[in-house]
DNA sequence: CCCCGATGCGTATGGGCTACGCTATTTGGC
DNA sequence: GCCAAATAGCGTAGCCCATACGCATCGGGG
């Protein structure tokens, strides 16, 4: 019972535990490498953009050579949702709780900005790759002295986890929508509302669209959002932690 | 003025506006009934096995027969996220705003469930089809006498529907991972956490490990976060509408 | 009754993933 | 030094996919 656990294979793969071999050629990639490659790929083309054939082509090797790397593409998209998180800025210790997670936040909103396209890869698993966890190690030590215990501490994290993601997709995926193609946006789209959507059967829809909410542009403002939904979260947390601390102990 | 500003394609497509035609071959399909066959579709096999070539094979067509009704796949995809919420349920009015919301947020998420690849379409926009402003309207319709005006209202939702739309990622789709794969989390993953995650460069992840957190089954309980980070944002909210509320007027 | 316009669909093109087997390269053991 | 084993690199081919195009087919208006 002292070690040799087999570990799952992909767990392997992303921490880059491989054997170390001693005959046969010399790989001329690494996974990590492969890893890169194909983020770049997404971000500068999409995540339909990136195939097996036009990562390899970045690397310049060909297209099966990858499969002595990676067993499948989808293994493939699993080490890009960990390479899109490699950015780790600076977060000071120290902080109170609320301040460490809004930077928390506003430095993970900041790398998914960069790889909008992480939401679109199916999740498969609960996180396992180093950076995805260092990120998961950071927001548990912002709330590292608040008194809240072990268990209360992962469900905040993963409750905020999970706003972020909704973030992800409604804000960011949101807004690259908007920049592609605005027209659809715009004034327009309080109007297409109400060609469409009857006084009588959307009642409350209707009071919004006349109080004037979706007149101009309606570009998702990512301050305010962030601001609002986030801000709200926080306050439910602090009053949560209240509770928690006054009660028991 | 009176009338005829062009609806966007898309909009027109997903309320089944089509001029009504004189001359000419009778359609065999309609609109619906492809959505409804490619949801079935990705309901039984998942979305990436969504072709054009099956859903016509289940509705008895040629491959090509459905370029008719639907310019490319990524508008079957959007008809499909419209589709995927088509199940109202009833819910009552008259409940105070918290109760009625809560009631929302579970039907949305039974819905939810039924189409777990719902989360994998990327958003192209904001909501137009009839089914995602039916339940639009039916939550601002649950903040109708909060005293909040429409704009704080149209926050509110948005934050609502951000969060459950990383409920729908983090939990639906985590659990349907769990289905697949059992073995990738129960007990191992905490084990497998600490063969790779040493103390040094994870403090805090590993307090949580030792406190035993992830010992037994991690299939990520619905329950305990659907009541945990849902709650944590109606205290928010009711925070919210507290101060809005005491503030002016 | 005929013909216009719309639908149905067969074919072809270009792409994607990946199984398979061959070649090239490296190194441990003799 | 040399061979054999083990490994990387990759060309080929099979299968599936989205979709452009052109022709066959149908149905109602004149």
């Amino acid at each position: 019972m002292t070690d040799e656990t087999e570990l799952p294979g992909q767990v392997a793969l992303l921490w880059g535990l491989r054997e170390t071999v001693r005959r046969g050629r010399k790989p001329s990639l690494t996974v990590a490498d492969i890893a890169r490659a194909a983020v770049e790929v997404a971000d500068a083309e999409g995540l339909a953009a990136v195939s097996m054939a036009k990562v390899a082509a970045r690397l310049g090797n060909s297209t099966m050579a990858l499969y002595r790397y990676v067993k499948s593409k989808d293994e493939l998209l699993l080490l890009m949702s960990d390479e899109a998180m490699a950015e780790r800025p600076d977060l000071p210790d120290g902080l109170d709780w609320r301040t460490a997670l809004t930077l928390w936040t506003q430095g993970l909103l900041a790398g998914l900005r960069r790889h909008p396209w992480t939401a679109q890869i199916p999740i498969s698993g609960p996180p396992v790759g180093p950076n995805n966890l260092w990120w998961f190690d950071r927001a548990l030590r912002a709330l590292g002295d608040t008194g809240l215990d072990e268990g209360d501490k992962v469900g905040v994290v993963m409750g905020l986890i999970t706003f972020l993601h909704g973030r992800l997709r409604l804000g960011i995926e949101l807004s690259a929508g908007y920049a592609e193609n605005p027209e659809a946006f715009g004034g327009q789209y309080g109007r297409a509302l109400t060609r469409v959507a009857d006084a009588h059967r959307y009642p409350a829809l209707n009071k919004v669209i006349a109080a004037g909410v979706f007149e101009g542009d309606v570009g998702y403002d990512e301050e305010a959002d962030g601001a609002f939904g986030l801000g709200l979260y926080l306050d439910g947390v602090a009053a949560f932690i209240e509770r928690r601390t006054v009660g028991p102990e």
